[in-house]
DNA sequence: CACAGTAGTGGCAGTCACTGCCAAATGACA
DNA sequence: TGTCATTTGGCAGTGACTGCCACTACTGTG
């Protein structure tokens, strides 16, 4: 937060009141029945400028994944070249386990805020669901792009991410009511090791 | 189409007349820019008409997917009450590649207009999914009550349908042009076969 | 410290998806 | 044919989202 100018630092701050405000008056009210004039006036800022920070009102709880997906992506970049396609997979997604882990206390609550969000709004939990799928998407491309494959005729790539992914997706809704945060990661880990197991080795390749 | 009433038999030629004149109007138009008032229009209807047909613009696209839940479901259900979990789910997709290769050659045509429209129309890809994860969600229900486990707590299930469920998911876009339904069916059958050669035997039990 | 230049903001008017409500029309059935 | 249930159309309203323009506030330079 130090370090930039103090324009970026005003933005920043206006963002993270309006994910604030919108994520306490969603839970309160209901996401359906909570306006963005409500959400904007409680953030002190124009409903014009909401749309400035938030391309919709859905795109306000999908900042997770839009971060997720960063994570991912430069950590399969940065795999070594000739490793098998699973097994960069499986280290991807396990930076993003880190990342959570490290994750300040303020963003913790904020992502549990959204779970128990998209556990109350099954509409939200769909675009939740469709933004993870476009992230599935641009990793199949990058998993493809490192073998020299093309994923428009070759399965094996969407294979490898979908099986992987299927661990992300199962612990983001499966404890049903966890006690907090290492919990879920935890039980992604698990289901990770799961799908490890449950794979014959050398299948991808 | 005989056999109902005069009344029912109507519903059913507005619903097509709806599809139709949406399909058309979205491919040649793009989806965004066309309004519900044109579709309804076009179909001799009012607006107002078109939401007691479909609930949203976009669930216009996925009467496939309410069918192809149905099919999945009652297949699922059909299946022997001590079969392997995965067996199960196999049988299913298959069931629902079936009931494709037998359908009219109009609604072999409207499936590939929807596979186009996906295709052009990114918004309508998310919520495809989304709506596919509804259906995934309710094959891990029924995968898991007929094993008698709960699958908030147990990630077993969750893995089945999602094995199976990705080939589903491939075949439907990784053909990148296919050249008719068949070729489509046929790309899923190789997929789901690849699904079986890569797990472990009995790695779901 | 003043002075452009640029980026962020507010307000306004407009489009369009979607809904509730009531009145008119139309198939169903005795 | 007359009555009932269902479907339809029109209308007014809400709320998400956008383009536009003027205004304000930070930024880097002399």
């Amino acid at each position: 937060m130090t370090g930039m100018g103090l324009r970026e630092r005003k933005k920043e701050k206006t963002r993270l009141a309006l994910v604030d405000a919108a994520l306490d008056l969603f839970l309160e009210h209901g996401y359906d029945t909570t306006t963005i004039d409500q959400v904007a006036g409680s953030a002190d800022v124009s409903p014009r400028t909401f749309f400035r920070y938030f391309t919709s009102k859905d795109h306000l709880i999908l900042w997770f994944h839009d971060q997720m997906e960063e994570t991912m992506l430069e950590a399969l970049a940065a795999r070594p070249a000739g490793e098998p396609p699973f097994a960069s997979m499986t280290h991807a997604l396990r930076a993003q386990l880190r990342t959570m882990e490290e994750a300040t206390p303020e963003d913790v609550e904020r992502f549990l805020k959204v779970r128990r969000l998209l556990d109350a709004t099954p509409h939200l939990a769909s675009s939740a669901y469709a933004r993870a799928i476009e992230t599935e998407r641009r990793l199949v491309e990058t998993v493809a792009a490192r073998r020299g494959l093309d994923p428009a005729d070759n399965p094996l790539p969407h294979l490898v991410v979908s099986f992987v992914m299927a661990s992300l997706r199962v612990g983001l809704t499966c404890p049903a009511d966890p006690a907090d945060l290492p919990e879920i990661v935890r039980r992604m880990e698990e289901t990770l090791q799961l799908v490890e197991r449950s794979l014959r080795p050398g299948w991808d390749s």
